[in-house]
DNA sequence: TTCAGTCAAGAGCACTGCTCTCTGTTTTGC
DNA sequence: GCAAAACAGAGAGCAGTGCTCTTGACTGAA
């Protein structure tokens, strides 16, 4: 994102925008299936074949989506972590902020974690975007150290191999039970939220704020904060 | 579902299961989004007008995809449970059934499971269908009847509240910490195999075996199997 | 002032879901 | 046993889609 030098960058810059803001307005009423290229032109009252000049296909406009779409939920879990403090508050106050953020963008939500689109294939450019939730958890994780826990389910060796080079990789210095209990946890909450905002809790635990509470308290125990 | 009486009526029977093989094999090579109703009739040999004398839309023959794969998924899970016997190998079998049936049929799983159809409303039909598999855990923990565990979270008495009733619902004679237990675990055993159908744990717990197995075993101590 | 680079526009291709009409066949009621 | 009704497939056509290619206008730097 370098800053436009030029007039014609600029208001290149401006319409990029513009687009994106279109297709995130027809994503919410329509889903990724019903967006529509044509639609986003007609509205911003230019001509489709225009709009192939700022995105190259409609995979590439989707491409850019999925991409605003991880930086916006990792930049609300980011901000809502105040980075010191109780572990077990730090961590609570970024599960609210990432379950809120899939309620007041449910159709975004889907983009980045609902069914991969057939024939669509993330490009390089998500992963770091990507990353960046999961590694406010880390963090939080990172500055508690949890001990291992006293009583936990055996572990194969293969897993047991498994968290070690994932904790390498996390550069997260804790015991594979933690690793792997951090993984679950993660697993978890996004379950519940899936199941929440794709409509699965249906006569059962709806609304889930309660449920969602007591969830986040139970997985804090269970990751040792 | 009746027995066929005259010849039309059988040959009627017949091209419609036809009709729905042909859009299965469909969905798993391009997805539900492009699944073509033009595509199906020409690979049948028909003209695709003819084909809305069978499922009167799209969305039509979706449902009916839709009602066969839950169906698929709950007898996968009924025939893995063996009805008696210990519930905690009960609880396996259902689980691993479950998993086999999601990763050899992916994109019917991604239909059921993943995210919703934008505009696509779900008919009563599939309601039915849909609760076999988790009545099958359901059964297995009515027939282990476990305890009320040493050690939870709080629970709020919203939670208590919708917790009772969705006990009430299934008739499952246990106290409130289990019901809540159950749905957490069904979640989580969700979530890990949403992740691992929809490609989420590429570069951390790939393959998935030891870990899912290591899963089955937290969830059955974490319900009191 | 020239002129390459950039832009929107328009026509057109191959595809989609779906509707309507037409013709032929099968089943049903008398 | 035969006419009426129900049903089946074919074909044309409508409005929409993503995407490509060409054309003519505009812009900004040399």
């Amino acid at each position: 994102m370098t800053a436009p030098r030029t007039a014609r960058e600029r208001v290149r810059a401006e319409l990029t925008r513009e687009i994106k803001d279109e297709a995130r307005r027809q994503l919410a009423e329509v889903g990724a299936h019903g967006l529509s290229l044509r639609a986003v032109s007609r509205e911003l009252g230019m001509v489709s074949s225009a709009l192939y000049r700022y995105f190259p296909s409609r995979d590439h406009l989707l491409t850019a989506l999925i991409v605003d779409a991880y930086n916006s939920v990792g930049e609300a879990a980011e901000q809502a972590d105040p980075g010191t403090g109780d572990p077990r508050s730090r961590w609570r106050k970024i599960w609210h902020a990432t379950r809120d953020w899939a309620k007041t963008h449910p159709h975004e939500y889907a983009l980045i974690f609902g069914s991969p689109i057939p024939g669509y294939q993330a490009p390089r450019d998500t992963v770091g975007p990507a990353a960046r939730l999961p590694m406010a958890l880390v963090a939080v994780l990172r500055d508690a150290d949890p001990d291992e826990p006293a009583v936990t389910a055996p572990m194969s060796a293969e897993l047991r191999k498994q968290a070690r080079s994932l904790s390498e990789l996390l550069e997260l210095d804790a015991p594979v039970e933690i690793v792997t209990r951090a993984v679950g946890a993660w697993t978890h909450l996004y379950g519940t939220i899936s199941f929440e905002v794709f409509g699965q809790y249906v006569g059962s635990f709806e609304p889930a704020d309660a449920y969602f509470e007591h969830l986040i308290g139970q997985m804090a125990d269970f990751v040792g904060l």
